[in-house]
DNA sequence: ATCCAATGAAACC
DNA sequence: TGGTTTCCCTTGGA
């Protein structure tokens, strides 16, 4: 079986490709074979247009000549007709089969360092590393990922405190606030089989989901160009997109505690917006750049979001390292801005601790997450200041005490401070993960499970591929950060894309992920509605005919009255994959909903 | 297949 | 402090 590459699968799902006209798509890789091209007929033959065709036979004949083999192509491209591209095409072929060895020949060269003698990049679904670099996991020198000690099989590495911050004020606190918490960690529900899904949904990457606080399957997300997506995934086809709320990315999102038809959200447009969520119309609370653009220097974004329900406050932080406050009933700031992060850097995380709202955590670009009283907020004056190596992507007090702090940090370390009144200075547990830095990727965050008591539970996307049965798959995962062990890895071999947005629902066991465009909902393998069986992994896909017409491959184990059904039910398309696993394809909306 | 661009932090001067 | 360059397992579209 020829190794498996991380891009061999979905593109075969033809949907995606927006602009393409349909002879682009059939002729494309084989996917319709000559059997199969009956009906393909007309003008739809031609895949290049004359013009790129003209182009395309003068660089070859300028390679061609240098190369010294040059031999009459006048009379091969004097013609303009059909036969002539088809010799065109074989003459192609040919050539290209000419030049192959001059390749072979080349010296290999390591695109990471430049050096000779070894080379970094995929081999199959594996990645070998540069060995001149420091390790891609652990950033350490003398290793590479894949000998790394943090690498143990399916273990992460894990840190333990290098001394013990637990003073008497600590103790005091577990006897009095954790008394009704559970010692024994109850057996975790992990969300590992995907249920549904929206393929593309969007038009830019997801930046962050939220669940509907209330409504247990609606689902909202926003993405890199401040639309907000609202999803019903019970009703799985029961979706809209918002694109007028922002003008660029939206970063964070909270629903409004007072009325939760209405959700908060700020934008890199420097703008903070309450959405209705039926109308789908913003009301604008807060405008950092009324007087429009004047230069990168002067253009706000909005990062960090949370609501302080107590106070009907909203809270939001720039790209400046300043903190606004504002009152949710007069949609007006409360106060100035004030400087929580070092002057000139962004703040990308706030949140409100769920027992006492008035403490705030904030994290940002200056390496540091702070925690704050609203009550008495001062430039500079935090009530503790927590050190990381790097940018630090986010920070979430625990769940149900609020007393324990998990940190995200660029520097591929999830951090845990298990007491809020201990020592802050160093960490209690770090965790090495590989949830590297990508600009083209949403920052990964740690997140605590809302539904664990233990509060210990944790889920983070991971950056770095591991080769799984030769597939190239970044797998999510669940982290115990009481230990540091590795509790699942869960992963799906259609999705080869990194998941670096993952949400937890707060009552189900579901888990929503954001991978690129798309959205995936997890449920359990035992409670997964739609699935049963195993081999599912392993569906296979075909494609089908479009636009009502019927299927040029016979689908497997369905008659084609109940295609028809299927495509007059949804006016769209049909991949009939294995089991009970389809891809439904809808042309006229260009979004593609998969359901198992 | 292969190339390109989008675009963010940090190192370097 | 500020402009410039580099980066290191991306994704999707041309």
């Amino acid at each position: 079986m020829p190794t498996q590459t991380r891009r061999s699968r979905f593109p075969r799902v033809v949907i995606e490709r927006e602009s393409e006209s349909e002879s682009d798509r059939l002729s494309e890789d084989g996917l319709l074979s000559e059997d199969e091209d009956g009906g393909g007929g007309g003008g739809g033959g031609g895949v290049i247009s004359p013009l790129e065709a003209e182009a395309e036979a003068d660089a070859e004949a300028e390679a061609e000549s240098e190369s010294g083999s040059a031999e009459n192509e006048n009379g091969r491209l004097g013609r303009r007709d059909k036969q002539g591209w088809s010799e065109l095409d074989s003459w192609k072929k040919k050539e290209k089969k000419k030049k192959a060895p001059i390749n072979i020949s080349l010296k290999k060269v390591c695109k990471v360092c430049k050096g000779t003698g070894h080379e970094a990049g995929f081999k199959g679904a594996t990645y070998i590393d540069c060995p001149k670099k420091p390790c891609f996991l652990c950033k350490m020198t003398g290793h590479t990922t894949m000998t790394c000690p943090h690498r143990v099989a399916t273990e992460h590495g894990v840190v333990p405190a290098r001394k013990n911050s637990r003073n008497s004020l600590d103790y005091v606190f577990e006897r009095q606030l954790r008394t009704g918490i559970p010692t024994i960690k109850p057996a975790f529900v992990i969300p590992d089989q995907v249920d549904c899904a929206i393929i593309r949904f969007h038009s830019r990457r997801i930046t962050c989901l939220e669940f509907h606080p209330t409504n247990n399957h609606v689902l909202l997300s926003g993405d890199k160009k401040g639309q907000l997506g609202i999803w019903d995934y019970a009703k799985i086809h029961e979706k809209t997109v918002y694109g007028s709320i922002h003008s660029c990315i939206l970063n964070n999102m909270k629903f409004n505690p007072a009325n939760d038809g209405t959700v908060y959200t700020s934008s890199s447009d420097g703008t903070i917006s309450c959405t209705d969520l039926e109308t789908g119309l913003p009301h604008l609370l807060m405008d950092l750049n009324p007087d429009g653009w004047h230069g990168p220097s002067n253009w706000r974004m909005l990062y960090g979001l949370d609501v302080n329900s107590e106070k009907g406050l909203v809270i939001v932080a720039d790209n400046f390292g300043y903190l606004y406050l504002v009152d949710m009933r007069s949609n007006k700031r409360t106060c100035e801005p004030i400087l929580i992060h070092r002057k000139g850097t962004k703040v990308v995380g706030l949140h409100c601790n769920p027992l006492q709202p008035e403490l705030f955590l904030s994290c940002g670009n200056d390496h540091f997450a702070r925690i704050w009283d609203v009550r008495r907020l001062e430039a500079g004056v935090s009530l503790g200041s927590m050190a990381h190596g790097r940018v630090v992507n986010s920070a979430y007090f625990s769940p149900f005490t609020g007393s324990k702090i998990l940190t995200t940090s660029q520097d591929n370390r999830i951090r845990i401070w298990d007491s809020i009144f201990a020592d802050l200075d160093s960490p209690s547990r770090e965790i090495v993960h590989s949830h590297n830095f990508n600009r083209h990727l949403t920052c990964f965050r740690a997140e605590w499970d809302p539904k664990d008591f233990s509060e210990s539970l944790a889920v983070i996307g991971r950056y770095i591929s591991e080769n799984y049965n030769g597939v190239a798959l970044h797998p999510i995962d669940f982290i115990d950060t009481s230990t540091g062990q590795l509790v699942a890895e869960v992963r799906e071999t259609n999705i080869t894309t990194i998941c670096p947005v993952n949400k937890l629902h707060p009552r189900d066991d579901i888990m929503a992920s954001g991978s690129s465009r798309s959205i995936f909902i997890w449920r359990p393998k035992e409670k997964s509605e739609r699935v049963q069986g195993k081999d599912v992994m392993k569906f296979k896909m075909s494609l089908c005919g479009k636009d009502g017409k019927k299927p040029k491959k016979k689908l497997d184990g369905r008659s084609d009255e109940d295609s028809d059904d299927y495509n007059s039910e949804y006016g769209s398309d049909l991949m009939r994959v294995a089991r009970e696993f389809y891809f439904v394809m809808d042309y006229w909306n260009l979004q593609v909903l998969i359901w198992l």
